[in-house]
DNA sequence: CGACCTATACTGACTGGTCAGTATAAAAAG
DNA sequence: CTTTTTATACTGACCAGTCAGTATAGGTCG
């Protein structure tokens, strides 16, 4: 095996940091080649196509995501764990901003191959959300409300975040953290 | 067989429709002629490019989009103008979710040749936001952190309103209103 | 050893097709 | 008679995917 080791994940890196600009169908698998150091056979030869090494990326980025969502969750109940699921999520956005560009950009495309991947996924993700909040709001009304409560703090978080990081990047994290927070205990609304 | 008035409205009808689900790289111009049922050639007369059709498209759309917030929020004070924005906001993507949609997409792009423009547009709605914000919540620190709740607001909403749209469009309107104001009112993290 | 084979990883020129934008001539509309 | 639109044909750049060939490592057999 020659150039063995890191190739695929060369390929990925490259494809990531692309996409997040240029978007998904405006990358070229020219491009990724040339930015992962690769040819473009090699792209071929470790994907079956386009559409495959998106998926791919996508499925390892968005299950990372559900991933640290859950250790952040482990071990707490209540409105603790809602808070640690809010920092995390704005972490994990600061740490890899070209996949939170991507799922903002891909998450409500109805016309991918990858589509029920896709789907899969961020439901994993929003499962996380949606459980600690059913915990922290005992009176609950029973059906999916949780689920669009967990959607509207996920995209609280998913929206602030990118609009930091991207306007706004001198700013701190803790401050972004403290506002987004701060948004959801009342101040603005509450009673 | 010409239609005098209405030409220009169909060509931006039809590429708002398209570019929703295609998005904007993946809409041809053939395409965006044969749906508004017009020439090719009347493209290119009425837009000199496909940067500029998709420029004043996302122009009139998002203009629109902070003119109907601006007006939501006329006459209103404290929580009570908030409130009003946040429905009016759920409205305005229930009713032009397309463009909602391509919002989601397009907002974090930064290599497109209309940045400068969308910028400018998501600021002034954001702002609106951030004004209500700033006068519901009298003990605010002063800066920039009335433009973080502001996007916090605004994320939620479009997130939770997309995905009530696009993946559980049985639900009413209202139920997703109720659990957008639930989630801000202090219920899941408040004291 | 060294001749031969096989499997895996990779290369880059090439192909077939797509798409933005142009050209043009003639018809409709005001 | 000027403005707008139609229909059709064309160009040139760009792009996904292919393919014949190269490189390297590890058997296996005499």
């Amino acid at each position: 095996m020659p150039r063995a080791t890191g190739t695929k994940r060369a390929i990925l890196d490259a494809t990531l940091e692309l996409a997040a600009t240029k978007g998904i169908t405006g990358t070229t698998m020219d491009e990724v080649a040339e930015r992962a150091g690769v040819a473009k056979g090699s792209l071929y030869y470790n994907f079956a196509s386009k559409d495959r090494l998106f998926e791919e990326l996508l499925q390892e980025g968005v299950g990372a995501l559900a991933d640290t969502l859950r250790e952040a969750r482990a071990g707490l109940h209540g409105r603790a764990a809602l808070e640690a699921l809010i920092r995390a999520l704005l972490d994990r956005i600061a740490s890899n901003t070209a996949l939170a560009k991507l799922m903002a950009a891909e998450i409500f495309r109805t016309d991918r191959t990858w589509q029920k991947t896709l789907f899969a996924l961020r439901h994993e993700a929003l499962t996380v959300f949606a459980e600690a909040i059913a915990e922290a709001k005992p009176g609950s009304r029973d059906d999916g409300t949780c689920g669009l409560m967990a959607s509207s703090v996920f995209g609280a978080v998913l929206l602030s975040g990118l609009e930091w990081l991207v306007f706004d990047p001198e700013r701190h994290r803790d401050e972004v953290a403290a506002a987004i927070l701060d948004s959801f205990s009342g101040g603005l609304l509450g009673d």
